[in-house]
Order: C-alpha cells, then sequence, then structure tokens
DNA sequence: TGTACATCAGTGAACGCGCGTTCACTGATGTAC
DNA sequence: TGTACATCAGTGAACGCGCGTTCACTGATGTAC
C-alpha cells in the first residue's frame, strides 16, 4: 500500500550488488586454489582494488567469510531441493533419496572450496556467528525429507539394523526434538535410523573430497552410489527382497 | 656382532630428544588452542628460545607439521592395536569392534588438535609427503582386523544390506586389493560392508569434533555406541536375531 | 688424566614478506528543490 | 531542466603486527690422542 512497486535500482546499487558477488566469487577462487588462506589483499589485488576498498562491501574478514558460508549453505540446500523436487514422481521416495544424495556428492566435488569451508575444520581465529544455522540445518531437512515422506505414507519397512529402542531417556527426547525440527512425526521410529545414514553419507563425501580415497578407491562414483543403496536398505527405503 | 650394545647416550643426544618432544608437546598445545594455525616463532617463545633455534631440531614448518602428523597417526594406531589386544579374547570378535571403534571416538576426543591434523581439512600450503601414507593404513587396518578374523573364522553372517556384487569390474579389482592391504582374503565378502562402515565411523567422529552435533545431540556416547552397534549388524558381526 | 679440536645448541639481528584495518582524500553518482 | 548538496566507491599512505628463514656468532659438550 504504502509502496507502489520495488523502484527500479539504481545504478549505484546495481553495481554495487554485481561488486557484493564479485568480491565472494574471487575470494571462493582464492580458497580453491592451492587451499590457501582468505586474505582480503590477495582479493582486492585479484580485482585491480586497493585492498580497503573492500571495506565498501564488507565490514571485516570475518563478515565475508560468513556470507561465503552462509551462500555455501543456501547453494547446497538449493541444490539438494531441487533434486528432491525434480525426482520423477513426489512418491518415488527412493528415487529421491538417491536422487538428493547424488547431489550433495557432486555438489562438494562442484564447489570443493565451498564444502570445506562448511563441512571441513573449523578456520582459525574465526567464530561462525548464528546467522550460519538456519542454513545449515536446510540441508539435513532436505536429505530427510523423503525419508519422513515415505513414513508418513506407511512405506517405509522397519530397519532390522537399527538396535532396540534406547532406554535412555535424555538421549530418546534428543531424537524427538531432532525429528520434530526435521520435519518427522514426534514419535518417528525412522529418525534415529535416517541421523545415522545422514551421519555416514556426509562422511563418505568427506572422505572423497579431502582425499582419503586417493590410492584406494578410483570408481568413486560406483563406490558411493552402492553405500545410498545400502543405506537405504538400512533406512527401510527399498522393498524387503 | 659388530656392535657390542647400544651405546649409553650421551647427555647431548637425550636433551636433543628430549627438546624435540617438547617442541612437538608445545607446538600441538598450540594447534589446540582456538584452533591456531601453527607457528614456529609462538612455539619458540613458549619455549622461551629464539625462534631460529628450532631450526636446530626440525629444518622448516612443514617438517614440523609431518612430524606432528606422524605421530598422530602412530598414537591413534598404537592406541586401537590396544583396545583390540586387551579385547577379552581375541575371538570375540564383536567386543574387539565396539573396544576398537570406542578407542578411535576417544582418541579422537583426547586429542583434537592430532584429529583435525589427520582427518581435518587440508592445511593451506602443506603437501603431506609419503612417509605418511603407512601410519594412515594402519589405524583402518586396526579397525578391520576383528572383522577380517571373523570372517577368516567363518563366524561373520552375511550382511543384507550390502547391495549385490558390483558389475564394474574396476570397482571390484579395487575391493580386492583393498581386502590385501587391509588383511582381509582377497575375495572376501565383507571388505565392502566394511570399508562402508569404516566409513560411517570416521563420518561420527567427525560431526562430534567439528561441533556438528551441538545443539542436537548431547547423549553423544550413546548416539556413538548405537552407530557402532548397527554398523556391527550390518557388518554382520551379530548374530541373527 | 689432560689437552686440542670438532661438534653442536642456542643467540640476536636482520631480510623480505603479507596481513587486517584506519583514515583523510577525491571525484563521480544520486536526490531535493 | 538546472543547480546545490549529500551520498558513497575507490584511493593511497600509513599503522602495527606476525610470519618463516638465514647468518655469523658464542659458549658449552663431546671426542681423539
Amino acid at each position: 500500500m504504502s509502496a507502489e512497486k520495488a523502484p527500479a535500482p539504481s545504478i549505484r546499487a546495481r553495481v554495487r550488488a554485481e561488486m557484493t558477488e564479485e568480491i565472494k566469487r574471487v575470494a571462493l577462487k582464492h580458497l580453491a586454489q592451492d587451499g590457501s588462506a582468505l586474505s582480503l589483499r590477495a582479493v582486492a589485488r585479484d580485482m585491480g582494488m586497493v585492498s580497503s576498498a573492500i571495506y565498501r562491501y564488507f565490514p571485516s574478514r570475518d563478515e565475508l567469510l560468513t556470507a561465503l558460508i552462509i551462500d555455501g549453505y543456501t547453494s547446497l540446500g538449493d541444490a539438494m531441493e531441487d533434486a528432491d523436487g525434480n525426482a520423477e514422481r513426489r512418491d518415488a521416495h527412493l528415487a529421491r533419496w538417491f536422487a538428493v544424495g547424488h547431489t550433495i556428492r557432486k555438489w562438494a566435488l562442484a564447489h570443493p572450496a565451498e564444502y570445506a569451508l562448511i563441512y571441513g575444520s573449523p578456520i582459525p581465529g574465526y567464530h561462525a556467528p548464528m546467522d550460519t544455522v538456519p542454513p545449515a540445518a536446510r540441508t539435513l531437512a532436505a536429505l530427510g525429507r523423503c525419508v519422513a515422506d515415505a513414513e508418513a505414507a506407511g512405506k517405509l519397512r522397519d530397519s532390522d539394523a537399527t538396535p532396540p529402542p534406547t532406554e535412555n531417556a535424555e538421549y530418546a527426547a534428543e531424537l524427538r526434538s531432532a525429528a520434530v525440527v526435521l520435519g518427522f512425526a514426534e514419535d518417528s521410529r525412522a529418525i534415529e535410523p535416517f541421523l545415522s545414514a545422514a551421519t555416514h553419507v556426509y562422511g563418505a563425501v568427506n572422505f572423497e573430497v579431502f582425499g582419503r580415497l586417493n590410492n584406494a578407491i578410483d570408481q568413486r562414483s560406483e563406490w558411493f552410489d552402492r553405500q545410498l543403496r545400502q543405506l537405504a536398505t538400512m533406512i527401510g527405503l527399498t522393498p524387503r527382497p
């Protein structure tokens, strides 16, 4: 009512947005190259600016890092949600599991610097602010959606690999609240196998991206796919043989 | 024959060995504190020496890093082999699996700096030399020994979670050579489930050490134990229920 | 047992470097009247 | 449509810092005779 329409952005605003993106792009390029640390001066040099000019766009190095981290989670989250939405049919839960799982791996291989930033060891001297939490939670939720949907639709077998219900009440409560956060039913029996599977998936991607498979497994796509398959069975997404 | 006995080490040699250890100790302390990067000057300062004195012990920063990495793998490998050897009976394969698995986690929590060094993201500007490969392989072999023993003793059930044999010949060959390296029979059916389980175990430890469980799972020992249990079932170490 | 020489740990100054951040400035773009 | 002022991007110099590494040196420890 008060605002007719978003006003056409001024030239200045448009250029500013472009520069901000360019800075982030160059910063990522540097992080990817030779695994170097992030240096504002190096970024500025690469863009043909003086180092202090970066401060017109980011108030400090840490804020730039935060922006990169949030972008990373968002980019991965988008890719996963796209893959989930694009899996042929919404009720093809197993297909969605594979689609989303493979997307994590492909995204990580295509964006190793972002991946290291969000799933690697903490950066010396940097402390992530709270803003990074919601985008981070999104990726786990995206992986779990097909499992939650399958369970809600009664399409999930019971896993025989899962240990019997825990006797640890606090742990049980933690599982329940994780279930709620991730879109599972509060008393979901699938939440624990799913969290376990997710841990495995990220572990497998870690191994590949950080070179732990070098000189051992070269058929990495096959390797990863077979693990996804095994996890699908463990969760109960596949029909009993 | 030529040497009677190892000659009593001279004072100098003993002091030198002690100093070398002290440098590594202090370096690790710095790596652990606030996740800082490794600085020779900081280490020297902490030891009350001038920075150039470090060069009497390590020819460069990278060589010090290499020494720390090798020590890390060795320390973890020792801990795992101890745990394996100490599990009550050599044929108690499941008990050995739990003992060794929990040892990885406990070691990682007790030595977060070493853990990040060997299983975290690569260090900017550092390239690990070949000397680090054998100590690294040892830990995986230590985790696998109980599985290989169980299989050799005919005590391993077939896993129902494992996908059917691969049709990818190169992948099959890679599995066979991994089997040999890790002390499994060349045509072991357990090698693939084991590698998969190992990926999961390291993934779980990564999540905990790097803070991915914060604000989600506090009952971490329970969480980890249940995953080990599930993996034991998946591998076939537990009797069919 | 004592002397002469070689080895080696540690010093302190210096080199050349890159870093994050601040600050007063210039000149172009945007806004109000 | 034109003028006056405010906003803001980018400059260039400077601050203070820490880093890895080299080098000629001193003085203590070890070795050979």
